[in-house]
This record gives C-alpha cells, sequence and structure tokens, in this order.
DNA sequence: TTGTATGCGTTATCAA
DNA sequence: TTGATAACGCATACAA
C-alpha cells in the first residue's frame, strides 16, 4: 500500500509536508502546497484514516445501536442521524440488537474495539449497568428513545406520558370506555411511561383501569398478536386495544383478521409511532407519532458537540407527539 | 489510554505475549495465559482495533452504499447484510447516497480512507468510471440490484425481466389492453431491464407499445407522483399503470388520489418491489416482490467469501420474484 | 516554512 | 514458549 512516505519521496518533500497538504494546515508555501497536490491527484492516493485515528484519537465515527432496523420507526431516525453526520464527514456503523442483550453486549464491545467517536442507542435493556461497565466514560452516549435505570446521558425521546394520554383522550371522545392496552417491552422507560399515561389518562375520564384489559407485548409483532389474542378470548372484550408500539399494532391487526374481525368495525386499534410508508400507501393506522427524522437529526447533533469538546451536563430533549387520526377507530 | 503494554507490564509478561493471549493464539503456556487473561479481565481492557487494522490489514467492516435506507427494500436488504456480517464479527458502515453521484463519490472516497474490507452497492450511476477509479481494484465489491457498465464483479439481482412479463401477463389476465409504464431512473440497469421485460411481454400479447403510455420517473415518489398525472392527463388514458418501484407507485397513488380517483375502479396499479410492512397493514399494492432479506444474506457471503481468499471470477445471482396479489388491480 | 524524530497501539519476525 | 524489535501509516513537537 502506498503511503505518505511513498508521496513524499516522488514530490521531493518530507512526509510531514504532505500530512501537512492533506489536512489543510497553514505553514505550508503555495509551491510546495501544489507539488504535492500534484502527486496526490496524480497517484490517486487515499490516506489511511486508520493510522491517522491512531495519532488523532478520534475515527470520525458514530456507533448506532437500535433494536431493528427494519423497523420504520428506527429505520427514519438513522436517516435523520446519516444525514446529519456524513455532512461533516461522519460514518455510521450500524448494529441490530433485535432486543437482544447479549447482541447488545456484543455491539458495545464492538464498537468499543472500533473506538468509535460516539454512541446513539435505543438500549434494550431495563438497567444500564452493561453500558456503564463496557463503555469508557469520555465516549459521547445518546439515549434514544429509551432511558435504562442507572445512567447520566444525553436523551432524546418523546413525550410519551402526553402520547398516551392524547390516544385515551381520543378514544373516550369516541364514546369508548373498556380500552384495552398491550403493554411493551418489560423494564423499557418508554413502556412503562406509556402505560403510565394510560393509566392517568382512565383516571382523568373516571375510569378504573381493569386489570384484564392490559396485557403483556415486547414492542415486537408476535407479542402484539398474542396480546391481542388474549384480549379478544375475554368473555367481555375491549371495544378498542391501544398497542405500546406499531410493530406491536401489526400483529394485534394479524390477530384480529385471524378471528375473522375487522377494524374498526368490530374492534378498533390505534398505537404509538407511525408507520411511515405504510401510512401512504392506505392511510388506516391512528397514531400519536413523533418527529422521527428530526429525533436522528437531534441525537446526532448532541453527540457531535460533545465530540467538539463543549463539555456539559446530561441533556434531555423531550418532543411533542402528534395524533395523527386515520379510520382504524369508530365512535361507539 | 491503556495499551496492550499496560497489560504486559501488569501481567509480568511482554507485549507480544498480551497480543497471542488477545488473539487467542498458540504458543502461549497454559500458566502464562491464564496469568494475563486475569489482568486482561481486571482491567477491563479492549484493544485498538484500528491500531491492530494497521498491521494486519483488515479493518473487519464492510461498506454498504444505498441509495436510500428509507426504502423497505433496501432496509430488508441491509438486514440481511448485517446479520451475516455481525454473525462473523464485521460491521457495517452505512452510506446514503439519495441517488445522488455527488454523495455516492463521497461515500465511495470515505470508505476508502477508512479501509472497508469490502462494498455491497446499489450504485446510482450508469457507468462505473467513478467506481473503478476510486475503488482500489483488490477490494471485494458485490454489486446489488443494479449493474453499472463498464464493471465486472459480483452482482446480486432479480430477474427483473421475468417480473416484468409476470405483471403484464397478470395485467392482460385481467383484460387490459392499455398498459401504462412508468419507468425508473435513466441509466440504471434495474430501470432498463424492467422497461424491456414490459416491451416483450406486449409484445407476446399481441400489445404494440404506445409511446404515450410510457413515461420517464426517477425510482422516487416524487417521479412517480409526475409520472402517473402525465398519464392521467392523456385524452385517452390507460386502464392500468406499472411503475419502475415501490416508491413510485407510492408517488402514483399520491397522484390518483390529488385526482379524486380511486384503485381499482378507476385505474389499476401495480409495481416492482414489495412495501414489507405497509403491505401487512393492508394488503393493497400488487407486486412483484424479491427476496430481499435472502439478497441482502447472499451479498454479504459473496463479500466475506472472496475476503477469506478463494479468489474467483465474478459470480452473479439471480433471484426469482414473485407475484403478490392483492388488490390493486382490477378485471375490466 | 520545512524536516527530523518520536509516538499512537498492534502485530510479525526473528532470536533466544 | 517468550521477548526484543521493527514495521504498519500517519501526526506532531521540536529543531532548523
Amino acid at each position: 500500500m502506498t503511503s505518505i512516505y511513498d508521496i513524499a519521496k516522488m514530490a521531493g518533500v518530507s512526509a510531514a509536508t504532505v500530512s501537512r497538504v492533506i489536512n489543510d494546515e497553514r505553514y505550508v508555501s503555495p509551491e510546495t502546497r501544489e507539488k504535492v497536490q500534484k502527486v496526490l491527484r496524480k497517484t490517486g492516493f487515499v490516506p489511511n484514516a486508520n493510522a491517522s485515528s491512531l495519532t488523532k484519537k478520534r475515527t470520525n465515527t458514530i456507533a448506532v445501536v437500535v433494536p431493528d432496523i427494519t423497523n420504520p420507526f428506527f429505520t427514519e431516525i438513522i436517516r435523520g442521524i446519516e444525514e446529519q453526520a456524513s455532512a461533516q464527514k461522519i460514518a455510521v456503523i450500524l448494529f441490530n440488537t433485535d432486543e437482544d442483550m447479549d447482541k447488545e453486549r456484543g455491539a458495545l464491545r464492538f464498537l468499543m474495539e472500533k473506538r468509535a467517536d460516539a454512541l446513539i442507542i435505543a438500549s434494550t435493556a431495563s438497567f444500564a449497568k452493561h453500558i456503564t461497565s463496557h463503555l469508557s466514560a469520555e465516549i459521547p452516549l445518546v439515549l434514544l428513545d429509551r432511558q435504562p435505570k442507572g445512567l447520566k446521558a444525553d436523551l432524546v425521546r418523546s413525550d410519551d406520558h402526553r402520547g398516551a394520554q392524547m390516544l385515551v383522550d381520543y378514544l373516550v371522545a369516541l364514546g369508548h370506555r373498556e380500552i384495552g392496552f398491550i403493554k411493551g417491552k418489560d423494564g423499557i422507560s418508554t413502556a412503562r411511561l406509556r402505560l403510565e399515561g394510560y393509566l392517568q389518562a382512565l383516571e382523568k375520564h373516571g375510569l378504573g383501569p381493569d386489570e384484564k384489559l392490559i396485557v403483556s407485548g415486547d414492542f415486537k409483532q408476535e407479542g402484539g398478536r398474542e396480546g391481542m389474542l388474549k384480549l379478544l378470548a375475554l368473555a367481555c372484550p375491549p371495544t378498542c386495544v391501544i398497542t405500546s408500539n406499531n410493530l406491536e399494532a401489526l400483529g394485534a391487526l394479524a390477530a384480529i383478521r385471524q378471528m375473522g374481525l375487522s377494524i374498526p368495525e368490530d374492534i378498533s386499534l390505534v398505537c404509538f409511532d407511525d408507520l411511515e410508508l405504510a401510512s401512504q400507501v392506505y392511510p388506516f393506522l391512528t397514531v400519536v407519532a413523533q418527529p422521527v427524522r428530526t429525533m436522528g437529526a437531534v441525537a446526532a447533533q448532541l453527540a457531535l458537540e460533545r465530540l467538539d469538546g463543549n463539555v456539559q451536563k446530561p441533556r434531555e430533549v423531550v418532543m411533542q407527539m402528534t395524533l395523527l387520526e386515520r379510520k382504524s377507530a369508530r365512535r361507539v
């Protein structure tokens, strides 16, 4: 592989000078600069970023760890991150965890070895022990959507509490009194906040919570399907159901169809997080949506700001959710 | 930062030995190995992969360049790649090009600097000059979905030609005679093959092509919208339309609604590539789908095989498309 | 303004 | 089986 030493030789200067030209530093005479650049162009030389990261202590790399890149919620966020990052010549390394702790640990280990400059993570964990222990304290960390316990770090999330209230308000206004709820993954902050918001909103409307109407889920389709089947099997099923995220709603949808029922005639269904493209094809599912692309961009910026030195205390950015009314809930 | 030298000192051995332990090499006595590993564990030492890549000449990194990670077609492919890669301790660096040549060039340059071990790319270019010139010839290259001219490399794609025929056969069987076509991005192999397949199929059915029924597109929503508006403005609009990819179909859908028409009552619409989740919510759009997740996995494997030495000549993997019949086309 | 020398954290080579 | 020592490709302090 050709190195700056080879270039130096060809240009009749020292390697240091070549380095200076490449990095656009001052203190290089216009003549030598031109001389070096000519060789650079002619040879099509590409400096080795890994080598330079060794001395610079920066890899210009930011790691993104999410449960599932296939979920449009995360896809859009990643897009937002990538846009910001690549505009600043920073690469994005991607990791899927599949909501699996071991995979998450593996990802953390890996990105540490690669010395990523920053980490943006939607963690699958309830507690942050594994994060704090795997991650060196210096590396900028931005929590996305979810906040594991025991960790002070930047956080970009939406107002889940308020989102839940919007959903319940909406359903109550339509006349629903028995509102089922499929919970999110156990131990995840987002899941808890959404449940709490739901419970509070019920209380506000003078509707005592009915334990039987609250079933567990895992933020995945399968969990949503099982949860919905459980609700439908009730002696007195709810007239509508809220799922804790978009994927669960898809599973619930499948369950409902499986039972030969239809939405919203037989049962209403709403959820957290939009389906993006899916909602364009057929504006069907009523949801409270988060400004996903923006969230990604914000997360990237928070990370990059820390990179550029300005050390600050943990910041929390809370976005507003929007109710997108479509056709999956009816008046009763 | 602590290095293997520090570990060596603490363990009372040389750095070389520490390196051997870390890399699980032979020729380390069980006792010293245990001694070193104890220190490794106690300190939570994480080796610097960039430094090691310097000598090993491998970064354990594979770059993926796609037009838009937000398109479920690519999302699923990336998922397939990531699964394969991370199983082999290989990281995925992600780049969006937005169908923009400059961004693609930037991505190529960047991944070269990072010395990615391999590249999987769905190129936005008609010609591969910029790829061959930016990329060193040694780095394993897998073309995804699209094949720019002037480049011999591994290729993973689907049988676009055949897919087009399936679509036309299907529509003709429904009684359609005026079949509109919104083309893909100019100069992209996939776009060309799909158009050719369409034309041939028409001929097979004794339907001469009507120039007015073929409009241009760009593989993006906006292009699909404009194309469809053009078709709808015709004195004698087609009874059905094929778009060259899923995004264009979404745009076409918007155009149709904008004109106050509905599918499939007023006009039928089918396309290449599935919408994944969208099709789960509401199985609406009839498409010919590619086995996306698998394609990603295959692409990753082709790349990794080359990495592991077994040099071979360019391979081409052609997948079969599947017609997924849904509700966006009606009998006439 | 330029060059020399050294270090960044590993691995590979060669002796011991 | 282990340890010096020299790369790997680049950046930087220091000297010139």
